[in-house]
DNA sequence: CACGTCACCTGCGTGC
DNA sequence: TGCACGCAGGTGACGT
């Protein structure tokens, strides 16, 4: 489950804990179950360092969940399939009755283990003495102060893309993801294929407007739960246009269409988010 | 610089 | 039922 609101709702999970938070707790050990969970260090320098340290606080930036402990910074990316959950654990074998997709697992001091777990194996643990080595290369985030309209107006000119790549491009803006790109889009009424240096400072503000308001609500909703990828989110009864291919268009009633853009499921209506002539790529 | 393609993985729904 | 296929919330490495 992993865009923004996704990750911010893992993370708040994670601090403020149904049972017990896990911040202020110390990790008593680690076991990795899946090697290339693992990005860095190696596995043994991984179960050498961790011990002893405690989890001061917990953030999250981008897509990144941000685990501040007592010397290093533990970062954790979902990516497709990965969660994170905490649970009572008895104190037996931290290996002890983990599930068939559990990647990872973290013993803590206060009776409870957390545990990775990840299906696709897409998602990557990362222990950094500096986490700034991953996570300077991502852009500003959505909610920054300092992303004004001007601001954001300016770097969608600085560069001459298709907008919804460009926007889920992490070093451009750090959070969106395929599903809260097109819901953003639909509701700002632009077209996800226009160039980015063709949107004016108006677009550009109701673009901005649009990604806050979407990522905003998804988290005020809990984030989003499809399949059997599930996290007690609500958004997923609430997009307008992602997943929705052929139905009604709720403000025009035009069909949804589908598309592909870089290898991307791209849902939009094509009445309301019309590519006109002077935005198109060729024209 | 921008874009297309493939790779990394498993699970689920669909259609034959 | 079995099986092939297409699809999935992400990113990084390549080639053009």
């Amino acid at each position: 489950m992993p865009e923004l609101p996704e990750v911010e709702t893992i993370a708040r999970a994670l601090r403020e804990g149904a049972q017990h938070s896990v911040v202020d707790s110390t990790i008593t050990d680690a076991v990795v179950l899946w090697e290339r969970s693992l990005a860095t260090p190696t596995i043994q320098e991984f179960k050498e360092r961790i011990p002893g340290q405690s989890i001061r606080s917990i953030g999250r930036r981008g897509k990144y969940i941000v685990f501040t402990l007592s010397s290093d910074t533990l970062l954790v990316h979902l990516r497709m399939s990965g969660d994170v959950r905490v649970e009572v654990w008895s104190g037996s074998e931290l290996t002890a009755e983990l599930r068939k997709h559990d990647r990872a697992a973290f013993s803590l001091d206060n009776g409870q283990r957390m545990v990775f777990e990840d299906a696709r194996k897409f998602g990557r643990i990362w222990l950094l003495a500096d986490p700034q080595e991953q996570l300077s290369k991502l852009g500003p985030e959505p909610f920054d102060q300092e992303l004004t309209p001007t601001a954001f107006h300016a770097m969608l000119q600085a560069h001459k893309r298709q907008l919804k790549p460009l926007l889920m491009d992490q070093s451009f803006l750090a959070g969106l993801g395929n599903i809260y790109t097109d819901e953003s889009l639909f509701k700002a009424k632009l077209h996800p294929l226009i160039l980015s240096n063709r949107v004016t400072q108006e677009q550009a503000a109701h673009l901005l407007d649009a990604i806050r308001s979407t990522l905003q609500e998804g988290i005020h909703r809990n984030g989003a739960s499809i399949d059997w990828v599930y996290r007690g989110g609500d958004f997923q009864n609430h997009f307008y246009v992602y997943g929705r291919k052929g139905e009604e268009c709720q403000l025009c009633g035009a069909p949804i269409e589908r598309i592909v853009v870089g290898q991307r499921g791209t849902h939009f209506c094509p009445a309301c988010q019309s590519l006109h002539e002077q935005d198109s790529p060729i024209g």
